[in-house]
DNA sequence: TTAAAAAGTTAGATTAAACTAAGATTATAA
DNA sequence: TTATAATCTTAGTTTAATCTAACTTTTTAA
């Protein structure tokens, strides 16, 4: 079995592909630009990175990515995504903040928890037309699934207990 | 100004913290168990606490906090559980994976990120009731507060938009 | 009341990730 | 086309957190 990668490998890994999509090339100047630190650190990860075999670097030339290593960036890359989309959407830290934030969280969410939040932030845009009792509903909506339908229904349902004559005004 | 504490230093905080509510008295070979190190990794780290001024330790004897170190591990727990409570009330984790994930998330996440997690959490469990344009409606929360009564009159006036004849069934 | 067990410490090594200083290679431009 | 600038690497150091092995102190119980 392989082993874990370190934050700071999948944090390199990250950069590499954002860089790689911005620049076509990858460069150790910029990389350390990246992650605000000097070129020797990552002349020293990127020996780390291509002994586990993440990615291609040969003295003095560009940087690129092993099949294994671009798929790990990616999944990264995509837990970063899915973060920074409930902290700017949802919590509505500005871009930075939520940017910065969700670069320390990738490594402390399991995909377990990661799958859960995915699931909330679906069901907040499923029904972000109201529902009673979301807690509950989400619970629910964890076990069977929801859609637009059920979500009427269950609406309709919660405002009779909540408007017992059945009229809104 | 002082330097930050690093993850780990946070983590034994909040363990000794704990271990002084369930035993009364803190010594090394519990928070060996607890943070599942070597007894020896625990007097190195009792060193740095007691050089940063966070805990007492004299050589064999039980560990205490400081005021400052008190403070500083309450805050650090105060955090966990804050995060702990959304893992285990809003995803719904189990309470074993939600400690966990807590524990990891805590030096990842800011006190700024915190308070609208807060913030959230209060949103949801005031108005479980349901609300029409959950995050639409968040966003108001955050500007302006909440209150049952505006939540029933938010939730009346989205319902006109909703059901136009005023009509539930 | 003292020998064995438990608890704790010290010394020294290891690993990951950073750094500085200095040297090597590549690119640029006068 | 060669001197200078930019880029990159090597060598060696530092810091935080861990470890093992060996030693010391404290506790326990025969």
């Amino acid at each position: 079995m392989e082993k874990a990668l370190t934050p700071a490998m999948e944090d390199y890994l990250e950069l590499i592909v954002k860089l790689k999509q911005e620049n076509k090339v990858v460069r150790v100047r910029d990389i350390a630009k990246g992650m605000n630190v000097k070129m020797p650190s990552v002349t020293s990860m990127l020996n780390s990175l291509a002994k586990k075999n993440l990615i291609h670097h040969e003295r003095y030339e560009y940087v690129d990515f092993t099949p294994l290593g671009l798929k790990q960036a990616q999944k990264a890359l995509h837990k970063h995504m899915i973060l920074f989309n409930f902290l700017k959407n949802v919590l509505k830290l500005d871009s930075e903040h939520a940017d910065d934030e969700a670069c320390r969280m990738e490594h402390a969410v399991s995909s377990a928890t990661l799958k859960k939040l995915v699931e909330f932030i679906r069901f907040i845009e499923l029904c972000p037309k109201g529902t009673f009792d979301f807690l509950e509903y989400f619970k629910s909506h964890c076990r069977d699934g929801s859609s637009k339908e059920k979500c009427e229904k269950h609406l309709k349902e919660s405002l009779e207990k909540f408007f017992p004559k059945g009229r809104v005004q």
